[in-house]
Formats: C-alpha cells, structure tokens, sequence
DNA sequence: AGCACGCCGACT
DNA sequence: GTCGGCGTGCTC
C-alpha cells in the first residue's frame, strides 16, 4: 500500500503560470502545505529539495518539497523564502517510504520526517550556531554578510538563527549558515565530545619454535635454573589453550613472579610478547572465520537463500548461537557489494559497539560505516551525504531504515527478535525490522532476517508462506554449547545462609570461574540499588510527585530516583506520612548486587552496566574495552548484558532472579523470558571452553525454564503458537493500542469512555473498555487506555486504522476534550 | 508542535 | 480598571 509518488517530472513548470509546491514541514500536523514558488526560484526545483518556509506568525522551518503544480490553492499561499538545497536531500523514495510509515503506523507525515531527518538538516530559527573549532580568522574567504556573522560569533560564542536574521537585517539567512557549514566554519549546536582510545594490552604466547608440544621439554630446560621462570611456563601451559589470549599480567598475578621473569623467558626464546590491541581484530585466531572454507551448512544456507530471493521472498534464517550466521551475511554483503549495490544490516543499538561489527567493518573495510544514536550530529549528516551518492554500505540501529539509500540490494536484520526494534516513546512508533523489510521491498532488494530465537511474528511468516525459512541448526567446529542450570533461588534466602540474593551454587561456580581466569556476567532486571523505600511503621511507600511508581533508591548518588521521569529527591528520614523514623529499602536492583560482590570477593574487579553506567557518548565503548581487557571480573548488567556481547573469556553466566522475569504481565512475558535467558546463555563461553549459566529461581519447573535448560525450541514454539491463537493474541491478531493522556483524571476517563462509545458499534468486541495501565500516572499525565485486536487482514487493517484516525480527530475537536492526547501504538511491544 | 486569540479571577 | 490564567483553533 506505497503511497502514489508524484514527481516532478509529470509537471512542466516552464510552461505554466505560478509555480506552486506542497512542503512537508517537521511538524505533527497531518497535511503537507502549498507555498508559492517565487518566478527566480521555478528552474531546479525538484521533490526532495529542502526549502525555508515560514509557517505561522513568524516561525521558520525547513520543509521538503513534495510535488510542485500549477493549482492554485483557494486560500492565500505564502512564498518559499529559499532553496537550501541544490540537489535533493531526500530521495523520492524516501518521500515515499515517510508517507507510508505515516500510514502504517497512523500518524503525520511531519512526525516521520522529524524523526527521519538528521537534526543538522532541518535548522529552525531556535537553532544555535557556534564557530567551528578549525576557523582560522582568515576573513579572506568571507564575503561581506558571512563576515558578519563571523565577526558575531567572535564576540558571542553562540547565535540563534534569529539573532543572525537580526544582524544581517533580513529574514532569508539559511542559505547563508548552510555555506558556513560546508566549510566547516561554523557549526550547529556543537556537543561536547569526550574523546576516548582503546587500550592495548601485553600478551604471551609461544615463539614458532616451541609451539609443538614436544619441544616443551627443551623449553622447561631452558628455564631450569629459575624457579619462578619455571612456575610461569608450567602456568602458561595450564591456561594457554583454554583461552583465546594470555596477558602478562594473567601470569604475574597467578604466579607471584614479576614482568622481568617473562621478559626473562622471551630473552631465550620461548616466548613472545605481543600488544593486543583490545576491540580490534588483530588476532590470527579471530581471522581464521573468514578464512576457513564455508561449511556444508553454510553452503546449504546460501543456496536456499538464493532460491528464496530469487523467488522474492524474504529469509527468515534461524541459526543457533555460534552456527556461523555471521559468515553468511558476509558472503551476502561482499556479492551485493561487487554489483555496486548498497547493504542495509540493521543490529540492536546495544550491539552495535559489539565484535561484529568490527569483524564486518574488518573484511569490508570502508565500503561500509556505522550509523546509530550516539553519534554527533555532524557525523550524520556525513553519513547521510555519502549514503545519498551511494558510496557506502550502513551497519546501523533501526533508525538508519531513514536513510538515503541510492541503490539498496540487500537488507539484513540481525537479533531479528529483538524488542528494541520498535520505537516506543514518540511518534512514529515503528518497528525497524518492519519496515526493513518493506524498504527491500520497494528496491525489489533481498531482505533477510537473522536469530536463534526468532519472534512469533516472523516464525508465523514462514508458516504463511510470507518468509521462507532456512535454518542452521548445527554449531561451528568446536564451539560447546553452555552447560546451563537452574538452581533453587529460596537457598539464598534462607536463615543462616550469609550472602543474599547468591545460591551457594552460583557463589562456587563464581569463585571457579575466577580462578580459571575467566570472566562471570550477572544479569539482574533492575537498575538502582533497590526499586523501593518505604515506612516499616505504616508501610508507606515514598513515590514519584509526577508519575505514580515508586522511587529507586541510587545508592552511588543517595538519592530517590523515578525511573519514569528522571524525577529525583533525598530519601527522608522520617515517613512522610506518619513521621517514624525507621526507613527501609526493600528489592534488589544491580547497584546492590555490584555492592555485595564487592563484600563478597574483595580481590575481585567488579563492574556495572546498566543505563546509569553508560550515558555518556563513549561511557559503553569504554566499559566494553575493559572488560575486553580483562580489567574487569564481573560484570553485572541489566538486558544490556544478554545482547551480542561476544567475550572470549566469559566462562560463567549467572541469571539472578529469573522470577521476575518469568512473571511479567504481559501477553509476551513467556517470549520474552524465552529470549532473554536464551541470549544471555549465549554469552558463556566460546570455542575454546564449555561455559556454564546458573539461572536461581523459585519456581525451578517453570515450563519456560525447562525449554531454555534444554534448549527446546520447538516445543516452545509450538505451545507458545497454541496460547496466542487460544487467547486471541498477536501474530493472530493484528493489535493496535490507544493511549489517552490528560492532566486531569476525569478528563482523561471522560474523553476514553466517550472514544469508546464511538467505537464500540463500529468495532464490536475488537475493542477492549478503557482501563487505567498498570503506572496510571505518568509525567503528570492521567492515562487511559484501550486496546483493538482485529483480524490482520490487510483490508480490515485498513478499514479499522482509518476509523481510529477519524475518530481521534473527532475528538481533537470535541469541546472540553481537545486538550486531551490520543498516541496510537500499532504492532505494540 | 508553537503561538496568538480570547474570555474569566486577583491585583495596582 | 488591567495583568495573566490556560482552553481553543490555526498554521499554506
């Protein structure tokens, strides 16, 4: 259901009177706007092109044409005030790509060009301009009014753009800002940008000559006459083969020996000390993927997608952890990349700082460039430009579905199943797999969709006969599957037992694993220290003074924290309600596990990552560098931690209350669960050694658990098909949700019973009552919500998205009700 | 999303 | 008498 693309090519702007052009404007209105199009402007104006428009009093925006004609409009138009563009920067395609999203996902055109648009290429007359770090006051360059500016900026560290309109005495000043940019002279906005090198640490391993075993004998003779020479070499053999590198310092520590005995050792010959550059791939051991020959499974697995895309179909590929997915994109990307065709490979944003990428970016070397959210905004708009000629291929987080591709011939979704594809917060709310895989589509490009756990939605693809699936069921050479179990959670809370929240089990296995020098990665759903504080007197619990939750306590800042809206305050020491002093914290968030690590194994090095731990721009590329280094023992994460980390020295994974996770209320919590404790078992050893999972939970025979401790995807799968279709559930239902917000409660309940009224005749029982969600108060808004699930033909979702639309306007416009917001959430995660 | 217009309460 | 509260409607 593309959108009808009307290019300007059909209109003959030569021979017509007055030009006119319908601009979409970065706004959440729902129609594009006709602006005049000034005689001296017609020749060049193209769809795509960015305009500056005035839109209202004296508001100015950047807006993209559209379609331009000759009709005028019955109400008075405004004139384009100028063309920023000389070539479009925004492909008709992509036009079309925005109207179909607005469609799909019912909401405004502007909204999907905000979200589409790199913030550096739609400037508005807020917008701050600073002087770039490389000026070099060579004024020579500069003509009278960019001097001007200059000048401005030199006494002013920053200028709005109306403070420029001001200074230059008129109102058209960004074709002007656009040239300072290009020449990097100035910059818009300019973020701090915390710069941070990857370390390199030192490395053993065995010179050419004594690699074979049997010439270890010569070596322990070499070492003889030092005792700690000797207690290195007889350490280095005990753990060289076990793991992917040795550091130095993995030596030392082990053996009470110093860097000069090792040195001392390399002086004869034995050994070799190298750099190992952390987050790089430098390693010949790391290499040999590519250089290895594709298996039979591998070869099987391109062949079927080959038929699959030659049958327009898109491939559901569903391969165990370590089957070698990854070598199989490659062989993809590397033929799309010879055709000259451009690759889209979408990866979760967390994974994006992953070895994957530096193993494609590796073998592709600059063909392709990373796009996601943590870039500056300059950096994008690079990206997009060089996408825009075509010349690179993108590794990106879903929001590089907006980008401009010239000729796309391949798209590759990776960890297809995961949740962070959907935008949740605001409009639009798109699945980026999703439309992944529509943008293939209107390229005639192959898509393909890569897990080893794939999504209901896309496991019910391949039985429609939507997707066809091709699996790769087998593990590559010599990689173990985790030893994964599941121990009984009520031990660590048991009278007497001295470490809370740990198993004995999970203790013992923690303490092993260090002692083999590997690493341990613990997984706890909470951020925080604990997710509440209450009165023990009258069991009062402190909440949020906008939303209504609990406040986190932050034991790092001692501070109460709502998670919903970033609200904060000290914890009071007496009850607020009845003034007793005795305060208490209860639940376990991964602050409190990283502090009760560090009581129980103070030698060891522990580490955090959760969303407080990594904000900053690189604080996550630094946190990963290190516990690639081994700087680190343990890290102890939320969901972060289950996503496409690949660390070659992770022996043991330890899932700490899988309760939680099991019992979500949500149609998808067994999924999820699922997925999530299938993941995270991902990330426990390698090919060099067997690792172990512990997940500690109370309910030990939790059917899920089972299937995740035998790793029994098909009977998950086809019990969890049974329970959507018996409950009515997606993918059996097509599902769209309906959230009314209001500062006032009634108002909000008012305006939900009122929608419902409308709807209920025309939706029948596909339309729930309005209940209040689970947080019924948000950011100081009252919430209502509804939710539709209708059978997901295409026609019926059609007839049903267009009368939520009417309806919602119905409302808009209701007297008393308009204040009242509707957001529509379709495909809700 | 802004922003102005407009119609009701506490102040110089 | 006016300043300003935010409900309402419009932006080509």
């Amino acid at each position: 259901m593309p959108a009808a693309s009307t290019n300007s090519s059909t209109f003959d702007l030569t021979s017509a009177g007055t030009v006119y052009a319908d601009v979409i404007v970065p706004l959440a209105v729902s129609q594009t706007y006709t602006f005049s199009v000034p005689e001296e402007m017609v020749g060049g104006l193209q769809r795509g092109l960015r305009v500056e428009v005035q839109f209202g009093k004296n508001k100015h925006y950047t807006g993209i044409i559209d379609r331009l004609h000759g009709t005028r409009p019955d109400y008075g138009t405004k004139a384009i005030l100028s063309v920023i563009d000389t070539e479009p920067s925004v492909t008709d395609k992509q036009i079309d790509l925005w109207k179909w999203m607005a469609d799909y996902y019912v909401c405004n055109v502007g909204e999907v060009m905000t979200a589409g648009l790199p913030a550096h290429l739609k400037l508005t007359s807020e917008t701050l301009v600073t002087l770039g770090p490389l000026f070099s006051a060579d004024s020579t360059q500069l003509d009278d009014e960019e001097y001007m500016i200059v000048e401005a900026l030199t006494i002013q560290r920053e200028l709005t753009l109306k403070d420029i309109q001001g200074i230059l005495q008129k109102k058209t000043v960004l074709p002007i800002i656009r040239r300072l940019i290009d020449r990097r002279i100035v910059y818009l906005q300019e973020e701090l940008v915390e710069k941070y090198k990857p370390k390199a640490v030192k490395c053993v391993r065995f010179t050419a000559a004594f690699t074979e075993e049997d010439s270890w004998n010569d070596a322990f003779e070499k070492v003889a006459r030092s005792e700690k020479q000797t207690t290195v070499l007889l350490e280095f053999i005990q753990v060289f083969r076990t793991l992917p590198f040795v550091r130095t310092s993995d030596l030392t520590k082990r053996t009470e020996a110093t860097g000069a005995n090792v040195r001392a050792i390399e002086k004869k010959g034995i050994f070799e000390i190298y750099e190992r550059e952390i987050s790089r791939i430098s390693e010949a051991e790391e290499l040999t993927d590519e250089d290895r020959q594709l298996s039979t499974q591998q070869v099987t697995a391109l062949e079927e997608i080959d038929a699959a895309f030659r049958d327009k179909k898109p491939v559901l590929l569903h391969g165990v952890t370590g089957s070698g997915k990854t070598r199989v994109y490659l062989e993809l990307m590397e033929a799309t990349l010879a055709k000259q065709e451009q690759v889209l490979y979408l990866l979760p944003e967390i994974a994006l700082t992953s070895q994957i990428v530096k193993r494609l970016q590796q073998k592709l070397g600059d063909q392709v460039v990373v796009y996601h959210s943590r870039l500056d905004s300059m950096e994008r708009v690079e990206i997009w430009k060089a996408v825009l000629r075509g010349e690179k291929s993108v590794i990106g987080a879903r929001s590089a579905i907006f980008l401009p591709f010239k000729k796309l011939g391949l798209v590759i979704v990776d960890e297809e199943h995961d949740p962070s594809y959907k935008q949740q917060a605001p409009n639009p709310r798109y699945n980026g797999r999703d439309v992944a895989v529509y943008l293939a589509h209107t390229y005639g490009a192959p898509a393909i969709l890569g897990t080893a756990t794939p999504s209901l939605e896309s496991w019910e693809n391949t039985v429609r006969n939507k997707y066809r699936l091709v699996r790769m069921p087998e593990r590559f050479g010599g990689i173990h599957l985790p030893q994964i179990g599941v121990t009984n959670a009520r031990e660590a809370n048991e009278k007497g037992h001295i470490h809370p929240f740990f198993t004995p089990t999970l203790i013992n296995e923690i303490k092993a694993t260090l002692g083999r020098k590997e690493q341990v990665i613990l997984f706890q759903n909470r951020r925080g220290f604990a997710p509440t504080y209450f009165c023990a007197t009258c069991d009062l619990t402190v909440q949020c003074v906008n939303c209504d939750v609990s406040l986190t306590y932050h034991k790092f800042r001692e501070q109460l924290r709502c998670h919903c809206c970033g609200y904060s305050r000290t914890p009071p020491e007496t009850c607020p309600a009845c003034g007793s002093l005795e305060m208490k914290l209860s639940g376990t968030g991964t602050e409190k596990i990283e502090d009760e690590l560090k009581i129980i194994l103070p030698e060891a090095k522990v580490a955090r990552m959760d969303l407080d731990t990594t904000r900053g721009k690189n604080a996550l590329t630094k946190l990963i560098s290190q516990f690639e280094a081994g700087d680190i023992d343990i890290l102890v994460g939320t969901q972060m931690v289950t996503k496409g980390l690949d660390f070659e020295r992770v022996g043991l994974v330890g899932v700490i209350n899988a309760d939680q996770i099991l019992h979500y209320p949500d149609f998808r919590s067994d999924e999820r669960a699922y997925h999530l404790m299938t993941q995270v078992s991902g990330r426990a050893g390698r090919r060099h050694r067997q690792g172990k999972v512990i997940i500690q939970a109370t309910d030990q025979q939790h059917v899920i658990l089972r299937n995740v401790v035998d790793q029994n995807w098909n009977q998950f799968i086809e019990r969890e098909q049974t329970n959507r279709r018996e409950t009515s559930f997606p993918p059996y239902v097509k599902m769209i949700h309906l959230q009314l917000r209001h500062p006032r409660r009634s108002t909000a309940l008012e305006a939900a019973k009122l929608l419902h009224l409308w709807l209920a005749p025309v939706l029948g029982e596909t339309i729930t009552a309005p209940f209040e969600p689970s947080v019924a108060r948000l950011r100081n808004y009252y919430l209502q919500d509804m939710v539709v699930r209708i059978n997901p033909s295409p026609r019926e979702v059609k007839r049903v998205k267009g009368i939520l639309r009417k309806a919602v306007a119905q409302l808009n416009v209701t007297p008393k009700l308009t204040g009242v917001r509707v957001v529509l959430d379709v495909d809700p995660y």
